[in-house]
DNA sequence: GTCCTCACG
DNA sequence: ACGTACGTGAGGACG
């Protein structure tokens, strides 16, 4: 028999600092969790074995011995990150069925020493997987130790250590005992290091020979001197780094069967920490699941095709291939596939069947495209998993049945794992759809998400029109400009290097040029765009990089970028993601047009070639402050509600307060730094960035920032009272009860709990002024079309929508538009958006 | 695949 | 003592 005995805390180790930090999108951090999984199945599939054990130390950080020379080593123990996921890993190879093995007041060292003593004398072979060296004591013949990192494993035999050490794994004892360990705190002989210890001991055998013999061995003196005067330390030193073999743990080898009790449960914990790829790697999922007697799920389902369909509900997914639709539905005992064009519309627009799906954006487009409406559309599975959970990053249908403690059936004539989970939806929906009632998100499911996503579908349809040779000529007359600032920046510096690699800019600009680098990244200098501003007026060369930087980010990302994506139509159809923010707002790929340049005038250009159809204009409007407005709302802030009810500038406004000034008073440059201290504020603000944002002392902000929670006080209880029930719920929401979970607040890291607090004062008023542009567009989308209209959204920018109209309904759209908007939801402020329209995106934005 | 940088609200 | 404002997506360099 094979035994494995694994040294789970130095495992541990190897994988927290050999696997890049990775964490939930809840903010567990998981690599030390994922590297030591990862790491144990390759030990194993190495070694083959029948029994595993996994020692760990009891206590957390690791006082191996008491310092002679002070602590400092190991004074902070174990890092946050890491002593955060040795309960989870725990709990997982509970689950996973390993038996864990600790022991009171002795080390994992002994217990590996113990364990692998047992199995030797039951006639057994034995591995040792650990990541530190100390263990290569316990090597013979039967007791290979794996030195295991998370790149490469090497096996101790024998006569590996006699090749890398020169000695026998027994004598390294006695060779640790003259030499020392400062990091476990081993004093050993003074003076004496592992070349002179490891020769004492290959002369002589061993430490008693060397002391039995001190004064007739054949050593320099200086040496014998030192072995003399450190005789009781090389003794302690033995004592301390011999490993015992005898402490009382449970050596009866049996005990150590790996046995998974609950596959299902085992895969829940693990899609809860995120770690989607293990499951796969692990083949966690491939077996049978287990099923309890009492459960009445279906072990096994098969797939049949059907051609008609008549019951009055249907739980199914939609997939469209390039030849068109089919619907995979839940059926009584198996998975139904249906392919017939024809009854699927019949289906879709049938306002008798329910119907639940996962995932509805995609089916509303397909509607969309021809030309019908659908009805009776219950739910959509993907966006109640998104209310629930939005900061995951992965919404499956088969990690949503498993989460919710689904067993998948097996699907016996199928390789598509996709069918179980349809065959559990409605289960699944049963559960979904509780939780979502439960925590009063019914209404923003519903109402808001689920109509949206068909406005969205929508909109990708419509795509944005642009002008492609315009983008072109744009592009070139960029390239140009580009060609020459590089022979200038060249010229400069005195040789060709990549302008656009920060590294070997650094190495121009600070190293050849010798400017005065400012700040480091890991990697090297920093040379963003902070760091060069400040430089820009003193060397000719940075403004020139500058420069370089704006002109190749518009041209690669915005140039090519964009006309890499126009459809065949001459459009742009942009995807609109609603499953992807944290705090609720849509998000937008291939490409992104909710960042496309503005700030700037040549960047600002590009709007030009996002034009209106022939014979149509583009109407464009935006919300005014919606976030500050919000903000005034939730506080209830009497100060700000006054302002905004007077249709003040705000700005100003807060300027005339911060300063107390008279409003008439008030300068540009109080009213900008007034403006950045409203923004910091809804950003959940510190003096640190604020002062930085404004150039100003981290103590001025602080003054302002004081200033500004005085005059506003409502503003400054509110954000106490948001945080404080966000720490309580564990959750932060909106006014329209969108959640997002806040796990940051209740860790020990000081970071991570602040930037948790930030975001408890930042998401309620980001995510109702998402909301509220969301209930804006599924108004605005009914309003059209209600009016009979021809116009379509087009685009949002999550305080700015823009639709597309004949010219002759610019008008009506125009008053729709900012009606829709302005009247979403009633707030103790008026929520103000104004209109404009034009030609082009440039034209039309006011 | 990750880092750095930078575009937007 | 320590790092430093919220939310996104994309391109290029580099290992």
């Amino acid at each position: 028999m094979t035994f494995l005995v694994v040294d789970g805390n130095s495992i541990l180790n190897r994988a927290f600092y050999g696997i890049r930090p990775l964490s939930t999108k809840s903010g567990q951090p998981t690599n030390a969790i994922y590297g030591f999984l990862t790491m144990l199945e390759k030990i194993k599939s190495d070694t083959n074995p029948d029994r595993v054990a996994i020692a760990f130390d009891l206590k957390a950080p690791t006082f191996r011995h008491k310092a002679y020379d002070g602590y400092k080593a190991n004074r902070k123990g174990m890092p946050e990150e890491l002593a955060a996921q040795l309960d989870p890993l725990k709990k997982l190879l509970t689950l996973l069925g390993y038996k864990m093995v600790t022991c009171e007041g002795y080390e994992a060292d002994d217990i590996l020493g113990t364990l692998s003593l047992a199995a030797q004398s039951g006639g057994n072979k034995c591995f040792i997987a650990t990541g530190d060296r100390d263990s290569l004591q316990l090597v013979d013949e039967n007791i290979t130790v794996d030195l295991a990192t998370n790149k490469s494993n090497i096996f101790y035999t024998p006569e590996k250590v006699m090749e890398d050490y020169s000695v026998t794994p027994a004598q390294l004892i006695d060779v640790k005992a003259i030499q020392g360990d400062s990091s476990d705190c081993i004093p050993g002989v003074a003076g004496i290091g592992p070349k002179g210890a490891t020769e004492l001991i290959s002369r002589f055998n061993n430490l008693d020979y060397v002391y039995d013999n001190i004064d007739t061995i054949d050593i320099k003196e200086g040496m014998r001197s030192k072995l003399k005067a450190s005789k009781d330390n090389a003794y302690l030193s033995r004592m301390l780094g011999e490993i015992k073999r005898d402490i009382p743990v449970d050596t009866d080898l049996d005990s150590y069967k790996v046995e998974m009790k609950d596959r299902e449960e085992a895969i829940r914990f693990m899609g809860s920490l995120e770690l989607f790829k293990l499951i796969d790697q692990m083949k966690l999922r491939e077996e049978e699941p287990i099923l309890t007697d009492e459960s009445k799920e279906k072990k096994y389902i098969s797939v049949k095709e059907i051609k008609d369909y008549s019951e009055k509900e249907l739980y199914f997914i939609a997939e469209f291939e390039p030849d068109g639709i089919s619907l995979i539905i839940s059926g009584e005992d198996e998975v139904l596939i249906l392919k017939e064009k024809n009854t699927i519309d019949e289906l879709l627009r049938d306002d008798k069947v329910a119907k639940y799906t996962f995932d509805s954006k995609p089916l509303f487009a397909y509607a969309d495209k021809e030309g019908f409406e659908i009805k009776n559309l219950k739910t959509d599975l993907l966006l109640a998993a998104y209310l629930l959970q939005p900061s995951s990053s992965k919404y499956g249908l088969d990690n949503l049945s498993i989460s919710y403690g689904l067993k998948l059936p097996i699907v016996d004539n199928s390789d598509k794992e996709l069918y179980s989970s349809v065959f559990l939806m409605p289960q699944l929906c049963e559960k979904l759809l509780n939780d979502v009632e439960e925590k009063e998100m019914t209404s923003l499911l519903n109402d808001i998400e689920i109509p949206l996503a068909n406005v969205l579908a929508k909109m990708e349809n419509v795509g944005f029109s642009v002008d492609k040779q315009g983008i072109a000529d744009y592009g070139e007359m960029l390239g140009a400009q580009i060609k020459n600032l590089e022979r200038d920046i060249y010229n400069e510096v005195g040789y060709e290097f990549n302008i656009n690699s920060p590294k070997q800019l650094g190495v121009a600009l600070f190293e050849e040029l010798g400017l005065p680098a400012k700040k480091k990244t890991k990697s090297g200098y920093s040379t963003n765009a902070e760091v060069l501003e400040s430089l820009r007026y003193s060397y000719p060369v940075v403004e020139m990089v500058l420069s370089y930087r704006t002109l190749a980010k518009l041209k690669s990302t915005y140039c090519d970028g964009l006309l890499k994506v126009i459809g065949e139509d001459g459009r742009i159809h942009s995807s609109f993601n609603q499953t992807e923010t944290r705090t609720g707002r849509i998000s937008s790929t291939e490409p992104n047009l909710q960042n496309i340049p503005v700030r700037t005038e040549l960047g600002r250009e590009m709007r030009k070639f996002f034009t209106a159809a022939e014979g149509c204009v583009l109407v464009d409007a935006d919300y005014s402050q919606i976030e500050l407005r919000v903000l005034a709302h939730l506080s209830g802030d009497e100060n700000m509600i006054n302002a905004f009810k007077n249709n003040d500038d705000i700005h100003a406004i807060t300027a005339s307060q911060v300063f107390n000034m008279p409003l008439d008073m008030v300068t540009s440059q109080m009213r900008s730094r007034a403006k950045a201290v409203n923004f910091g504020i809804v950003y959940g603000i510190g003096a640190f960035s604020l002062g930085k944002d404004i150039k100003v002392s981290t103590k001025e902000a602080s003054n302002y920032i004081k200033s500004y929670l005085a005059h506003y006080s409502g503003i400054d209880s509110y954000m106490k009272n948001v945080v404080e029930s966000a720490k309580k719920k564990g959750y932060a929401v909106t006014m329209f009860g969108r959640r997002r979970y806040l796990p940051e607040l209740t860790t020990d890291n000081f970071n991570t709990r602040a930037f948790g607090e930030r975001v408890a004062r930042n998401m309620p008023i980001q995510g109702t002024a998402a909301d509220i542009i969301k209930i804006a567009m599924v108004n605005v989308d009914k309003r059209i079309k209600a009016e009979g209209l021809s116009a379509r959204l087009i685009l949002q920018v999550h305080d700015e929508l823009i639709v597309e109209a004949p010219s002759f309904e610019a008008l009506q759209v125009a008053l729709i538009l900012q009606e829709e908007m302005e009247k979403a939801v009633e707030l103790k402020v008026p929520l103000v958006a104004e209109a404009s329209m034009g030609e082009t995106w440039y034209d039309a934005k006011g």
